[in-house]
DNA sequence: TCTGGGGTCCTAGGACCC
DNA sequence: TCTGGGGTCCTAGGACCC
């Protein structure tokens, strides 16, 4: 949204931004709560059962049993342990001996996701969904309605917590930028603006904090004598152009809150679709790659059609097991087939992998468009066909009986141990995107 | 203590065409 | 043997976000 300030109209923009609190833990939390369950925990040396995940440190991710995987949504009690998001379970768990783990479940927080959303709407047509658990809502020329900025985002901060039993943090400023960087001023449960004459408060944040300062920018803005928002905001651009090159006026345009980005109502289209799979054990053989490629491409190929989309490029992205991750790509005829998908991504893998250890395997689908938009189809309209109704069928059993009701034989195999391995983590399971 | 999985955008370099 | 330039498309990799 340009900032429309013109004759007519010399309202000033006000953009909230609301931020769910730990997420995924509190929705964890508020459906275990629903389902009646109960954690027993030891305090002082006694046992209690506790209800409400949010009472104890705990955390969202990973599997609690092998320990694998990473926090990714920790409760406030955490803190003394100086635990982070994004930290191995493994070392969590060693800040924290008594750490309760719940596995993600995505599914349930989408649904979460979707009542927020709706819940929004009430105080704006104008909202974007900005991840599963961000938003943004234009809220110009909204005054009349539900009072100044404040009060409006106190009503709404207030009435997610007594609809849903979860808190909000929002941030209120004059665009995206600014809304956003307000959010994090102060947490949980809190409103906080960055308006005019209030962008002190964010230039004396460490540089670190600037939405898309990341772990590669910040140290090399450092290296410039740069350590707050303040100093960016007071450099002279020119000086960062030999390192950034034309990123150098998004982060100098940011640490100065200037965005005339619009809230977007309307969630475009993906642009691309893929899943991506960490394997429990090192992969060295072909046979075991193709079978993880195929779990993959069976949930990216269902999630085309699911969305009648289909696919001009397909890649393949590879993560050894020193963490150093390679990619291949290749144009191809538009398909959403699983077969072709398959085919695609096993001759990608074949012509890039160097035969080192494997750790995750990855499949993406790019280049989409409509499918419903009519395919040209120069060669093999048989063969195509003939795909086209094994897909439709399997996806429809699928719909009607569950994921697991069609395997594709080569999951069927019985000897071997890795086999079992790799039926834990079937792709089906996968939700997939926001 | 070994680090998930979903995305988007940008850039450099090479192929290819005129 | 030495010799252009412009434009477009493609791929690989890297940055960022949640």
């Amino acid at each position: 949204m340009r900032n429309k300030s013109n004759i007519f109209s010399r309202t000033k923009t006000v953009v909230f931004h609301i931020d769910v609190n730990s997420a995924y833990l509190a929705w964890e939390s508020l459906e275990r709560m629903k389902a009646g369950e109960v954690v027993t925990v030891v305090v002082n040396g006694h046992e209690c059962q506790i209800s409400d995940l949010r009472a104890i440190p705990s955390i969202v991710g990973g599997d609690p049993e092998t320990r694998r995987g990473i926090v990714l949504s920790k409760s406030l009690p955490c803190k003394p342990y100086k635990i982070q998001t994004g930290e191995s379970l493994m070392s969590a768990v060693k800040k924290c001996p008594g750490l309760f783990i719940a596995p993600a479940r995505f599914g349930i927080y989408e649904r979460y996701s979707d009542d927020l959303i709706a819940y929004l709407h009430n105080f704006s047509d104008r909202v974007q969904q900005y991840s599963i658990d961000e938003a943004f809502v234009d809220y110009t020329h909204m005054e009349r309605h539900f009072g100044s900025p404040m009060e409006a985002a106190d009503k709404i901060r207030n009435g997610i917590r007594d609809a849903f039993g979860f808190t909000v943090s929002i941030g209120v400023g004059p665009n995206k930028l600014l809304a956003k960087m307000a959010t994090g001023l102060r947490k949980p449960d809190f409103t906080n603006t960055l308006l005019e004459g209030e962008i002190g408060k964010m230039w004396a944040l460490p540089i670190e904090e600037l939405f898309m300062a990341g772990r590669a920018t910040a140290p090399k803005l450092r290296k410039l004598g740069i350590q707050t928002i303040g100093d960016l905001a007071r450099f002279d651009v020119r000086y960062l152009v030999p390192t950034f090159k034309s990123f150098s006026h998004v982060l100098w345009n940011y640490a100065n809150g200037i965005d005339d980005s619009a809230v977007e109502p309307h969630h475009s289209a993906a642009k691309s679709v893929g899943n991506s799979t960490t394997i429990p054990f090192d992969v060295t053989r072909y046979d075991d790659a193709n079978r993880v490629l195929l779990n993959l491409c069976e949930s990216v190929g269902k999630r085309l059609r699911l969305t009648h989309t289909v696919a001009s490029s397909v890649s393949i992205g590879i993560r050894n097991s020193d963490f150093i991750h390679y990619s291949h790509q290749r144009r191809c005829s538009p398909t959403d087939n699983t077969t072709t998908l398959y085919n695609h991504a096993a001759q990608l893998f074949r012509e890039a992998w160097k035969r080192d250890p494997v750790r995750q395997l990855g499949v993406r689908a790019d280049k989409l468009s409509d499918s419903r938009m009519g395919q040209l189809n120069l060669f093999g309209q048989e063969e195509t066909d003939r795909q086209m109704r094994l897909d439709a069928s399997i996806d429809s059993i699928r719909r009607r009986f569950g994921d697991e009701s069609v395997m594709r034989a080569s999951f069927l195999c019985k000897d071997e141990k890795r086999d079992h391995t790799l039926d834990r983590f079937s792709p089906f399971r996968s939700t997939g995107g926001l």
